[in-house]
DNA sequence: CCGGATCCGTTTCGATACTG
DNA sequence: CAGTATCGAAACGGATCCGG
């Protein structure tokens, strides 16, 4: 399956493939907040998503410019995925909207997050942000 | 058409329906950003929404509690369309898309509005908030 | 006019099974 | 481990119709 195209030629269009799209949001809030890597990692998230549609966000995100992909150094068959300079900047994004669903969502979230988040805001994101430098 | 049902049980299901889905976060944006409220100013959108999408759309943000939906005062056949608290809490997330958009979108943004967002976050933030207190 | 509802052809998504 | 192939299900868009 291909990458999928932008479907609006609106100047934010680009910014809809990432957060009109539920699993693209989830491999950037894997990738950014729970320090996951691989193909495998972001599969075995409990949202479940099938291979062939990881396959494609994936290479989505490489063809926008957000990751990279790399071999592992210690497994030929193995990549890693990180964040380029773009994707680090989403940091802030996905700090509000985990700030919003700890609010409100019925399930409440991690507060061992969202409790930092809320006291240093702006130090919590700058440490999270550290770790991609 | 019914309203979108969560399509999973994880407990931020709750956040995808809005922030995975292209059509409810443009919808948000007009509302909270642009101040559109009718049915027909969220159609007239660039994006181009169809009409049993928008439809759809908003049916699930007033059951999700995110809008409400009033008789128009001066026209008894129109409806508009308002944030709740939850829905006005929606903003810091949309300012944080939109500046990242502005900065990485390669047609850029409007610079009247990320302008001053980025000078005074907080107070342009507050600003949105309380039109709608 | 306004805010939908409904039908329908087409596209896209996504779960599962399978493969390099 | 990291993907492809297949195929049924769902979403989408467009047009059209309807009630107030």
């Amino acid at each position: 399956m291909k990458a999928a195209q932008p479907r609006s030629t609106c100047p934010i269009s680009f910014m809809l493939d990432i957060f009109g799209d539920r699993w693209t949001l989830l491999v950037m809030r894997d990738l950014l907040l729970n320090g996951k890597r691989s193909f495998s990692e972001f599969l075995a998230s409990d949202e479940g998503v099938a291979t062939n549609i990881l396959t494609d966000r994936l290479e989505m995100l490489v063809d926008r410019g957000v990751i990279v992909k790399d071999v592992s150094p210690d497994n030929k068959s193995k990549f890693l995925y990180y964040p380029t300079a773009r994707g680090v900047d989403l940091i802030p994004v996905l700090c509000e909207i985990t700030l919003w669903a700890e609010k409100y969502s019925p399930a409440g979230a991690s507060k061992a997050f969202t409790g930092p988040l809320k006291k240093q805001r702006q130090q919590t994101i700058a440490k999270l942000k550290k770790k991609f430098g």
